[in-house]
DNA sequence: TTGTGTTTTATTGCCTCC
DNA sequence: GGAGGCAATAAAACACAA
């Protein structure tokens, strides 16, 4: 088990100074305000104690030193054992005193990438948010142009069927309409009783446009996702987009026949 | 001056590798 | 089993506002 080296405490606190010189270097490679006052203050600081400091206090490593250290964690975050013993005699240090400040520095290190990479995801998440957002607006766009066109749609047929026979030529169409789709609701379940149990439960015209609106905006959706983002879409939200359930339903191929649902006109 | 928050240095305990 | 790495944490040093 690794253990400090108990037996001279005070040589691993006390850090050699370096020369005048080196000292009072001033730095401007880009550290914290905060960082930058503490190595001027270290350095003022070494100025007058370095010499003769009593040593069981912990102290800071001095500039030169960290600059020293800075610059080999550049080169290679981990120390090779020989290295280490080199720059930490090159610096005055204690070979742990080394590999401590390495060690720390790859937490430092290891907590600002992984700030930098939540501000990536975050950023990413805006932007998709963002997007879905635009999806969303065009979407109402289009299911309001959708719900005009059904009410254009529904006046002319009011308008063309007077004549009996008409009505049930149309009345016969629409069954087998509802033969193709009465095994299928909304989520994809083979459950006879949804549709045609919604059928005898859709009491008024306007429940039923909201029926309607509700299944051409995911038909709308479930298209523009399946085209712009397809792999962005859940499973559920797949099977609910599908265009084999929606298209029974409300097919793009044939206009909806809503005869059946308004039977007073 | 002092309280408080941040940064740096160092320790401890656990884990992995050889 | 020892060496070294890492996470969590303590403690000292430091910055700064009130």
């Amino acid at each position: 088990m690794k253990r400090f080296n108990s037996s001279d405490p005070l040589a691993a606190f006390i850090s050699i100074s370096s020369s005048k010189e080196e000292r009072t270097e001033k730095t401007n490679q880009g550290y914290s305000r905060g960082f930058q006052s503490m190595l001027d203050s270290l350095e003022e600081e070494d100025y007058s104690e370095a010499a003769s400091h009593v040593g069981e206090k912990k102290r800071r490593l001095n500039l030169h030193q960290v600059k020293a250290l800075e610059k080999n964690f550049e080169v290679e975050n981990k120390l090779e054992p020989e290295k280490k013993l080199k720059l930490a005699g090159e610096l005055g240090m204690q070979p742990r005193q080394v590999a401590i400040w390495f060690q720390n520095r790859r937490a430092r290190w290891k907590t600002k990438q992984l700030e930098r990479d939540y501000g990536i995801l975050k950023a990413n998440y805006e932007a998709l948010k963002l997007d879905y957002s635009n999806l969303e607006q065009k979407n109402e766009v289009l299911a309001q142009k959708v719900k005009e066109l059904k009410a254009k749609l529904s006046e002319e047929n009011v308008d063309s069927s007077h004549s009996v026979k008409e009505e049930h030529r149309v009345s016969e169409s629409d069954n087998n309409a509802s033969v193709h789709c009465k095994n299928r609701d909304f989520s994809g379940n083979n459950n006879p009783s949804a549709i045609t149990k919604d059928h005898s439960n859709i009491s008024s015209s306007h429940e039923l446009m909201n029926l309607f609106q509700l299944s051409d905006s995911r038909v709308i959706l479930g298209n523009i996702y399946q085209v712009y983002q397809p792999h962005l879409m859940k499973p559920e939200e797949q099977s609910l987009f599908s265009t084999e359930e929606s298209c029974n339903f409300f097919s793009v191929d044939q206009a909806p026949t809503l005869h059946r649902y308004f039977p007073e006109h």
